[in-house]
DNA sequence: CCTGCGATATTCT
DNA sequence: GAATATCGCAGGC
């Protein structure tokens, strides 16, 4: 079962937090792919000097202006994708950076995906495919195609409802790979 | 296990 | 022109 639109349209600390045991899924090409959450952070949309909201609209971030609930992909290091989820209300900016998962279905698919990224990849423990943000959407076949996809009706990309993780099973800390508003213990990692 | 560094291109200043 | 919400490899323990 799909999280529903009322889950995303909270503030990003508490979805970043809840989104903790809940799964991410891709189907493309006729073929599942999934993962546990397990890793996730929060970026705001007033506020936040980390966040790509914080100078207003522009063309890369235009998504996470819209209503909670849509994917917000961007490129990075001139290498990567990252995956987020926006959340709260239409206008707000907010979204929550998917940096970790635990491969579910489509091992195999996902084994694939990112030997092929490059040639002599050694072979890698299943915790290595899809342990950062960069890895787990080369993992699952998310590309610039599902920016903007919305996670309610998407056929490729979406989360669906897991098992809730408790408090003690959580640890909170600041976020990782920012210069700015490093302060903030806005990133949740399941033990 | 850990640390340091190069690759790579889009985005915004 | 500078910065970047990263990753994999090499080398040292």
């Amino acid at each position: 079962m799909r999280l529903t639109e009322a889950f995303y349209r909270r503030d990003a600390r508490v979805v970043g937090r809840e989104l903790i045991g809940h799964m991410l899924v891709t189907f493309i090409d006729g073929v599942r792919t999934s993962g546990i959450i397990t890793e996730t952070e929060a970026y705001l949309g007033e506020g936040d000097a980390a966040s790509h909201s914080y100078r207003g609209p522009t063309g890369r971030n235009r998504p996470m202006f819209l209503a909670g609930g849509v994917a917000y992909v961007y490129f990075i290091y001139g290498m990567y994708y990252c995956f987020n989820v926006v959340t709260g209300s239409e206008g707000v900016g907010e979204a929550v950076l998917i940096r970790g998962l635990a491969p579910v279905d489509g091992i195999d698919a996902i084994r694939r995906r990112r030997c092929a990224r490059r040639p002599n990849l050694a072979p890698k423990r299943d915790t290595e495919l899809t342990n950062g943000p960069g890895k787990l959407t080369i993992a699952l076949g998310i590309t610039p195609e599902h920016n903007g996809a919305d996670l309610i009706t998407n056929t490729e990309v979406w989360i669906e409802q897991g098992t809730a993780v408790s408090d003690d099973a959580v640890e909170i800390t600041p976020r990782i790979g920012i210069t700015k508003s490093v302060e903030h213990p806005w990133r949740w990692v399941r033990r």
